[in-house]
RNA sequence: GAGUCUGUAGCUCAGCAGGAUAGAGCAACGGCCUUCUAAGCCGUAGGUCGAGGGUUCGAAUCCCCCCAGGCUCGCCA
């Protein structure tokens, strides 16, 4: 379908047209003053300069050019040249019922499906999930499913840290607590334990026991890098220790993430990436790219038009080993290989955003890349509490993800008892959903580029711009439209109507807005722009709902437009928040 | 130091391909439940859009400069 605002466009255009200036100036915008009207057109004060005329003489000539025009009930030109345009509400409820019975709310799917590798900037093995990995996780999910919607095929990708100096840290501090495990036998020729040495628990514990070691001692962070070269480089017994490592953290992660309802087509990691380093290397070098610099094998990426200093590609490092500038770039090459994408897009921490400049350059100047692939950085900011300062514990410590999802979805168990009757079980369901919601709406409200602050209290508070309230909003529908199906009434073949009712048509006008929304949403890789349209029809809802008394109408006709318009209006709901990542409970 | 992002109501944030009176929510104050979930709705109050210049008929929005803060700046990822 076609957008609404489109479709006045156009009858704006050809009223420009016919009364002889360019159709260009004929772009209809929702307007500032829904005092005044619905839609306004800003183009003649624009088209003024082109034709040094007065704004306002051209735009009573398109208002008069604009009388047969069938959307518009009301149009004036107004000081200094304004055009105020108020729709039919027929017109409107003709669009709406069209939505309702066209596939996807009339969505267009986009005629050249792209292949698209999303690329969520995966967490490290062997640390456990902590807060920072929410915003990776959430608003990838949301840009996929978005994608998804529009018709593009989207391969996301977790992408594990499963390759770098850490896991030599690792390997390190295991050996030095347990030197007699059978991994460190260099002459051992045999098969491996299928059981890990370890649990998840001590996993997570040795890495940071290691790290903060490495720091203070030389020589232990010496056999550190060695063991990670040694690892690289495929030594045996080190391989098998990785191999635990992997199995045991990706069923960890795999559970925390089913709990985010965040799913991954790929589990690939850094270390899938290794088999296409040495060619890459070669090729690179074979090329006249890089160069050794200081020791190390780099590609210089600086530009001409560059206003700062931009340090080259590092490659490989002056003791052999590959790092993450390696590992990003054989990944490319891989994802080229296999997939041939049109776009890959990373989201990540916009710390990193150097780095990827890095390796977006390389990759393209060395062509290791087709020149029309579109490298795309996606960098989000920090979730801080309330401080203002990176989300912590209580004590100041590193949050884990799966103890602040507890710690919510808690806080909605208490509110929801406190607020409803309700079994145990359910409760705890509901609480789970809810809590969701506050916690992927919380987060995706915001600019994916800012940083934000989550106030737990503020998300599980259930007002104002939240995911609950959005919830609410549903669920009021829902039991409108249950009871209404109960009084034995259908739901099959209602129409919506025109309507004089203000709340109702301010409702209508909402409901329009949708395809626009998700579309501008893709195209800025803007997932707020969903929360803040979905934020304005559930308020919007909310007034009507308040207004008309739907059960109690005696009118059938304007009975059945109402439970139409209710009925579309959770369809919207429920689709947004489905590509926000999250669902509706059936009460709460 | 260089680069980059941010600065809008007490707090948290929208708005930024220039447009009419800068919007929400929270907090504060005042209304509305015998009737579809009051986790709601209606209203009041709260702003030199960091400061200063400039472009323009018109600037929170574009340009310049300054101030404040965050982040980044080759062998970790």
């Amino acid at each position: 379908m076609n957008k609404i605002l489109d479709i006045i466009g156009i009858e704006l255009e050809q009223a420009f047209a016919k009364a002889g200036y360019d159709k260009k100036y004929g772009k209809v915008t929702l307007s500032n003053r829904p005092d005044l009207c619905d839609y306004q057109c800003n183009g003649a004060m624009a088209a003024a300069k082109e034709y040094k005329k007065a704004p306002i003489i051209i735009a009573q000539s398109v208002v008069e050019n604009l009388a047969e025009a069938t959307c518009i009930d009301a149009v004036e030109a107004v000081n200094p040249g304004f055009i105020n345009l108020k729709i039919k509400v027929g017109f409107v409820a003709d669009y709406l019922n069209q939505m309702r019975t066209a596939e996807d709310l009339g969505i267009e799917k986009v005629k050249n499906p792209e292949t698209i590798v999303l690329d969520f900037g995966g967490p490290n093995v062997a640390k456990p999930l902590h807060v920072g990995h929410l915003r990776s996780a959430v608003i990838g999910e949301s840009l996929k499913r978005i994608s998804r919607y529009l018709g593009h095929k989207v391969i996301g990708d977790i992408h594990l840290g499963d390759w770098g100096f850490q896991m030599g840290l690792i390997i390190t501090e295991l050996k030095k607590r347990r030197p007699e495990l059978v991994y460190f036998e260099e002459s051992y020729e045999g098969k491996y334990p299928e059981e890990a040495p370890f649990t998840i628990e001590e996993l997570e514990e040795i890495y940071p026991t290691a790290s903060a070691y490495a720091k203070t001692d030389e020589d232990y962070k010496n056999e550190a890098l060695q063991a990670t070269y040694l690892l690289q480089n495929g030594q045996r017994g080190y391989t098998a220790i990785w191999n635990h490592i992997m199995r045991i953290s990706v069923a960890d992660l795999k559970k925390n993430y089913e709990n985010l309802q965040v799913t991954f087509d790929l589990w690939k990691g850094e270390a899938d990436a290794q088999k296409y380093i040495p060619d890459m290397v070669t090729r690179l070098k074979e090329d006249g790219h890089a160069h050794i610099d200081e020791g190390a094998l780099v590609v210089d990426v600086m530009e001409e038009s560059d206003t700062k200093e931009i340090p080259p590609c590092m490659i490989l490092k002056s003791d052999g080993a590959s790092l993450y500038d390696t590992t990003d770039l054989a990944t490319i090459v891989e994802r080229e290989e296999m997939y041939h994408p049109d776009r890959i897009i990373y989201v990540v921490d916009k710390r990193q955003e150097l780095h990827f400049v890095q390796v977006f350059r390389c990759a393209k100047k060395t062509n290791l890349v087709r020149p029309e692939t579109e490298l795309r950085f996606l960098g989000f900011g920090t979730m801080n509490g309330k401080d203002g300062k990176p989300f912590k514990t209580r004590d100041g410590g590193v949050m884990r993800l799966e103890s602040f999802i507890k710690d919510i979805n808690d806080e909605m168990y208490q509110k929801i008892t406190e607020n409803r009757e309700m079994p145990e079980e359910e409760a705890r369901d509901t609480a789970r959903i809810v809590g969701l919601a506050a916690i992927k709406y919380g987060d995706l409200s915001n600019q994916a580029s800012k940083d934000y602050v989550f106030d737990v209290g503020r998300f599980t508070s259930f007002e104002g711009n939240t995911g609950p309230y959005i919830l609410y909003t549903i669920v009021r529908i829902k039991s409108i439209l249950s009871k209404y199906q109960e009084s034995g009434k259908s739901i099959e073949y209602l129409e919506i109507k025109d309507s004089q009712i203000e709340s109702e048509k301010v409702l209508m006008l909402e409901a329009t807005k949708f395809n626009s929304v998700i579309e501008l949403a893709f195209e800025e890789i803007a997932p707020h722009k969903i929360c803040a349209y979905i934020y304005d029809l559930a308020n919007a809802c909310n007034r009507f709902y308040h207004e008309t008394k739907i059960l109690a109408e005696t009118d059938e006709v304007r009975q059945k437009s109402n439970i139409a318009l209710l009925i579309l209006t959770r369809d919207i709901l429920e689709t947004c928040i489905d590509l926000l990542g999250f669902k509706a409970p059936e009460r709460m």
